[in-house]
DNA sequence: GCTTTTATAAACACGG
DNA sequence: TCCGTGTTTATAAAAG
């Protein structure tokens, strides 16, 4: 076993630090997600984060002015005018953020915002009061329970929640120490809460309307409203369709829903009518409703997991829901999303925890799982680090891995194709879609531009695609990955395998067998992998 | 009914 | 000894 020379690998462990940087430098992107991971982002993309959330919860055309002196609202916000509502926002960091940030290029041009973003401190004094000053008097927006227990509305599972933030805090104590420091009254703050203001009172006002508009629909058609559904029996809104809980009862605003009980998982929503069954509606063996769903529907369906993550980021951050998708096409997510596109497994435990609430209890079960997936697949590639250990992906064997089931099913491909639009749906509107005829209300054609990844399904790709819609997360700011994943097959292998002959021969496209051809020598296996890679690789 | 895939659990080895 | 990491085996379930 030979071991990679430590120039080219030791660097894993900065990881989260470089998510930060990317962050930063691409606010013009659209933002991103995956910076502040473990709390070392000072609070700086806090304003990115709310606003990509805005983005994402405002993509249905509602629009609220955070200008100075009003909060006016009105139809048909675009990322245009997200933009600007963020540099409005952004215009009160501090001088020399703003100069640091002209400096590079990269930042915001606050010459032309600075003078009109002073936003009216005396205004927000008492909200943020009650944000900074701890636990006495914070504004309630957990339940009882946890205000009981000494808990804080913006600490939660050890990290800070304040948005954006993410910073780890052992203690109840360490937190109300970091709060104070890294989110006292200033008007970074000010402006974020300002932001989250607008952001709950847009999608107070988007329900309104889309709840509205359900109505109209659901009358027009004559259609009864969903049957409930227990409560606390294991929910997965993929495949309950018409069966699910009006949900909406309890957590009005479709947001990321507080942890639900620990016997009663969901999973969201996923896409195409097809998916809906009947017979999957109780697929949880587990008798205490955690263990396994057979069979990740997005998986199944090919969901590009990338675009998933990305559309329903905060959604899975903060809804205890046990995202649709395989372990293994969660562990390759995760590799293919750091920087270097290599994690150790300290790193993928920690992308778990932090991208996903449901991965944030039952760590033993599955971290476990996490281990014995890196073990058992082929795809996954353990390379000696002088530090350590990383894990990287194979793509070429993650490709094999499953053989494509779209071709040769053209029913199937008809229902993705009249689906397509289902994945771009945001966490709330999903839910929404969940309680009540998701079908015809995605028919509406309410989705998002970022659907466009879903094309992908349309070629005939058997696989949740990453390698292909990871770009996609990185016009979003959330991870840079420069590299192709073969472009680790130089590296030494400790898992070593028979090379195989492909024999499903799929098209591949002129693109990607170039791109193929940047990333290995020429050998065998280079030959295998441009006959085996699927033109989902290509979108 | 068989095979494949996946999830879960558990045992074990190894090294720090 | 404990813990983290990594491997392996067994079992069950779902789906093709």
């Amino acid at each position: 076993m030979m071991v990679e020379s430590a120039s080219e690998t030791i660097r894993t462990t900065t990881s989260n630090q470089n998510g930060v940087s990317n962050l930063s430098s691409q606010l013009d992107g659209g933002g991103g997600r995956e910076g502040g991971s473990n709390g070392d982002n000072n609070g700086e993309i806090s304003p990115v984060d709310l606003l990509h959330l805005q983005q994402q919860q405002v993509c249905v055309c509602v629009c609220v002015c955070v200008c100075t002196s009003c909060s006016v609202v009105c139809a048909s916000m675009c990322p245009g005018d997200l933009q600007q509502l963020w540099k409005e926002v952004s215009g009160v960091q501090s001088a020399e953020e703003a100069l640091k940030q002209q400096h590079t290029g990269e930042g915001l041009d606050l010459s032309t915002n600075s003078t009109s973003t002073s936003f009216p401190k005396a205004n927000t004094h008492s909200s943020l009061h009650s944000l900074h000053n701890g636990q006495d008097n914070h504004t309630p927006k957990r339940d009882s329970h946890e205000e009981h227990a000494g808990s804080h509305p913006l600490y939660g599972h050890g990290e800070c929640k304040w948005p954006g933030c993410e910073a780890l805090c052992d203690d109840m104590g360490q937190f109300i120490k970091h709060l104070n420091n890294e989110h006292a009254l200033d008007d970074r703050s000010t402006a974020q809460c300002r932001v989250q203001m607008q952001v709950v009172q847009q999608l107070e006002i988007q329900l309104a309307k889309e709840s509205e508009r359900l109505q109209a629909m659901m009358t027009h058609l004559h259609m009864r409203p969903s049957e409930p559904k227990p409560f606390n029996q294991p929910l997965n809104l993929a495949s309950s369709g018409s069966l699910l809980k009006r949900e909406s009862e309890v957590y009005p605003e479709g947001l990321p829903h507080p942890p639900t009980s620990a016997t009663a998982p969901i999973t969201p929503l996923r896409q195409g009518p097809s998916v809906i069954s009947s017979s999957s509606l109780h697929s949880h063996s587990h008798p205490h409703g955690v263990g396994p769903i057979r069979r990740r529907i997005a998986d199944k369906f090919c969901t590009p997991i990338a675009s998933e993550l990305a559309q329903n980021c905060e959604f899975y951050k903060n809804a205890d829901v046990r995202p649709p998708f395989t372990y293994a096409s969660l562990i390759r997510h995760a590799i293919l999303e750091a920087p270097d596109r290599q994690l150790t497994l300290n790193e993928i435990y920690n992308w778990f925890t932090r991208m996903f609430a449901y991965f944030r209890r039952n760590t033993a079960t599955w971290k476990n799982a996490v281990r014995h997936n890196l073990s058992l697949h082929k795809c996954f590639v353990r390379v000696e680090n002088v530090k350590g250990a990383v894990w990287t992906v194979d793509e070429v064997e993650y490709q094999k891995r499953r053989p494509p089931k779209m071709t040769g099913s053209p029913t199937l491909v008809k229902n993705m194709i009249s689906g397509l639009g289902f994945g771009s749906l945001n966490a709330s509107y999903q839910a929404a879609l969940a309680e009540s005829s998701l079908t015809l209300l995605n028919s509406q054609g309410l989705v998002n531009p970022s659907s466009a990844a879903s094309l992908n399904m349309l070629h005939g790709m058997g696989h949740d695609d990453v390698s292909s819609t990871v770009e996609q997360v990185n016009s979003n700011g959330s991870c840079s990955p420069t590299l192709s994943p073969q472009q680790y097959g130089h590296q030494v292998h400790v898992k070593e395998e028979p090379t195989e002959i492909e024999e499903d021969s799929r098209s591949m496209s002129l693109m990607a067998t170039v791109t193929q051809n940047m990333a290995l020598p020429s050998d065998r296996d280079d030959r295998d992998l441009d006959d085996e890679l699927p033109t989902e690789e290509l979108e």
